[in-house]
DNA sequence: TCCCTGCCTG
DNA sequence: CAGGCAGGGA
């Protein structure tokens, strides 16, 4: 009766992809869902964590009496019976559902047996002794307990059976909520791959998450790890018990989420409140209180996010108020295929600013995150063996990351969220049976590997304290908002939550990727065209992809694509005809002249205050020797074409500009994040 | 054909 | 700084 697996027992047929979860009616006790819930501790615990001593509830069963409970319970022998019962473990699925119940009255029925004929036992053994008065009145007194024991189980069986009716309701508001979620999220599912796949296919893209591989047992069980698994863990610990009680898969540390103080729930109850007389009831009550209402605001989100998303575009300012407290995901590309590459061709077919308007929600282009942080993407350009200019470079330092302009919206809560949902549904997916390729190897989901696939981990660092495993964790609550916390909190703690949601909230995983889309805008921002100037300090042929690693924060398509490269045309155009301006100038007077001075770009020059009034108007950035290095090489080069006369031909620049595309440098990685770059040497 | 570049013009 | 255009390379 009290096997925890049955809730994840069912049958393939049975499991509806769409359930949170079933709601058994043969489901006959609440104790391992409910207890586990009521434990803080509880990921440490076993299914049966009330055995525990310190139960929670008072007149929870003590420990002896539930080992006993468990002997009868484990299939070990009864002392006088000695009638073994079957030992169901997690991942027998075969038996049918009905069988619980019968197990269950075979329990009850031996367990009574088996206490009635151990009376008749030692009631036997009294007669073959000699018979006392103290006997007589032992055996009064031991009936009198065994009397009082009597009441105490049944006022245990009374209460869990009203555990078990308020976790059934709880069940059934969660399976209304659960099929709001399908109504809206089915339907709009429906019209979007109309045409494309059946209905069946439809119905089945998120559940086949989960049911993908019907042949793997453990998957169709849906919520739980495979058997195989857990035996392997519980053969080394060699307990008797775990070897039916198996751990929850769900890897949370918990001991950091409490920390030993009270623990606000958002209930309104404090941790320890509750252990006083009558508190039981009261946390109970209050925490699937929370639950239902996490459960409903959960899902109220992700319909709100899908409404709008079925309307009118957002704004940026209403996605900018959205975001921080809907943590909703949007379908990605791989989920909805055909999607964004629809749209984008529309928006390609529009002009520039109707396109923007249009864009605003194109998922993210698969190839733009590839290259973030990565060491450097312009290595197309062959960097001529000149150690001295790298010498000159800035060490990287130095390069501080200032959002000094930060483009709209602003890019911290969301990478925050971004790795909150992240890290909230990988904990416990990654526990999971799932093997959907398209999940697993989808570079947000590998948070463990530190994936940089996202901007974020960079600004999670800029938290403090800074973010280790446990500090991003602690990343998480900050992006949560405070109203939130208490849903964090009741996630993190209840792994089994965790394990009912995720049903529903996988379809919220695609979401990550429209979030990481929300973070990035489609447009060039005066943001942009300054960091743009200040790379070109570094960097003056920019390739498209390093363009892309650049500016993390640009939903790069064509047009922004062609805008920044335009920009680069630009600079470069400025920059030559200032070197050519220069080198003319520096010919007229005389190549004595020039020589003398070595055609050196000093820093007082005329030459390099109108470059750094250019490319560095509001000076607060040091230009880098490099690209004083560089100018000067490009001055010379001018200077001596035009000393020589090959200013005729027509074609003169072009071997200039080959010279100069060399000289590229690597961009600090300071560049790499959204916002423009800071000089330290500017701060101080 | 697409992408990048440079030149010219406004 | 942007738009248009032409040329060249892959």
């Amino acid at each position: 009766m009290d096997c925890p697996s049955d809730l994840f027992q069912q049958q393939p047929s049975q499991v509806c992809h769409f359930d949170l979860y079933h709601s058994p009616s043969e489901s006959t006790s609440t104790g391992p869902i409910i207890s586990p819930l009521l434990h803080p501790n509880s990921a440490s615990q076993r299914w049966g964590g009330y055995r525990q001593g310190q139960c929670l509830f008072s007149d929870m069963p003590t420990q002896e009496e539930e080992q006993e409970v468990d002997a009868d319970r484990f299939g070990r022998k009864s002392a006088t019976g000695g009638t073994p019962i079957p030992q169901y473990r997690i991942g027998d699925r075969r038996r049918g559902s009905g069988d619980w119940s019968q197990d269950l009255l075979r329990v009850k029925q031996l367990r009574v047996d088996s206490s009635v004929k151990r009376e008749a036992e030692a009631e036997r053994d009294g007669h073959r002794g000699r018979r006392s008065v103290a006997q007589l009145e032992s055996a009064e007194k031991s009936a009198e307990e065994r009397g009082r024991r009597k009441k105490s189980r049944e006022g245990r069986q009374r209460q869990r059976r009203e555990l078990k009716l308020q976790l059934e309701e709880t069940r059934g508001k969660l399976l209304e909520l659960q099929r709001k979620v399908w109504q809206v999220y089915g339907e709009h599912h429906v019209e979007e791959e109309k045409g494309g796949e059946g209905d069946d296919g439809v119905m089945d893209e998120t559940a086949e998450m989960f049911s993908e591989g019907e042949t793997d047992d453990h998957l169709s069980s849906g919520l739980y790890p495979p058997l195989g698994v857990n035996e392997k863990n519980h053969e080394s610990t060699g307990s008797q018990n775990s070897e039916v009680f198996h751990e929850p898969p769900v890897d949370l540390d918990l001991d950091m989420e409490l920390d030993g103080g009270g623990v606000w729930l958002g209930c309104s109850l404090v941790h320890g409140e509750w252990e006083n007389v009558g508190g039981s009831e009261k946390f109970a009550q209050a925490l699937k209180q929370e639950l239902s209402s996490a459960v409903a605001r959960v899902i109220d989100r992700v319909l709100h996010l899908y409404a709008e998303t079925n309307q009118t575009p957002p704004s940026s300012a209403m996605l900018a108020q959205e975001i921080p407290t809907s943590r909703t995901i949007d379908p990605d590309k791989k989920h909805r295929p055909g999607m964004a590459v629809n749209m984008t061709d529309q928006a390609e077919a529009l002009p520039l600013v109707a396109k923007r308007a249009q864009e605003k929600r194109h998922p993210l282009i698969q190839g733009r995150q590839k290259n973030l942080l990565m060491p450097q993407a312009n290595s197309s350009l062959p960097l001529l063996p000149q150690p001295h200019l790298s010498a000159l470079l800035p060490p990287r330092s130095k390069d501080s990351f200032l959002q000094s302009c930060p483009p709209n919206p602003p890019p911290l809560p969301l990478p925050l969220l971004h790795y909150t949902m992240q890290h909230l549904f990988t904990r416990s997916l990654s526990s999971m049976p799932l093997h959907k390729d398209g999940l697993h190897n989808e570079p947000f989901m590998d948070f463990r590997s530190h994936n940089p696939s996202f901007p974020p981990l960079p600004l999670l660092g800029q938290l403090n304290p800074p973010l280790g495993d446990r500090g991003r964790d602690e990343g998480m609550r900050v992006g949560i908002d405070g109203g939130d916390s208490a849903l964090y909190l009741v996630f993190s703690q209840y792994p089994i939550f965790i394990l009912i949601l995720c049903h529903c909230v996988i379809d919220c995983v695609c979401v990550t990727h429209f979030l990481n889309s929300l973070n990035s805008q489609e447009g060039l921002s005066p943001c942009h065209l300054k960091k743009a100037k200040l790379m070109f300090f570094y960097t003056r042929y920019p390739s498209s992809n390093t363009l892309k690693t650049y500016f993390p924060d640009v939903k790069f398509n064509r047009c922004v694509t062609s805008q920044l490269i335009k920009w680069f045309s630009n600079f470069r155009e400025f920059f030559y005809i200032q070197m050519e301006r220069f080198a003319r100038q520096a010919a007229r007077e005389g190549p004595v002249t020039a020589r003398e001075r070595g055609l050196r770009l000093s820093r007082n020059s005329e030459l390099f205050r109108i470059l750094n009034m250019h490319y560095n108007k509001s000076n607060d950035y040091q230009v880098p020797d490099r690209f004083v290095e560089v100018s000067e090489v490009a001055l010379r080069e001018f200077f001596t074409a035009i000393q020589s006369g090959r200013d005729a031909d027509p074609c003169w620049k072009k071997s200039i500009y080959k010279i100069i595309c060399k000289l590229d440098s690597p961009v600090p990685d300071s560049f790499r994040l959204p916002g423009c770059p800071m000089d330290t040497h500017r701060m101080v």
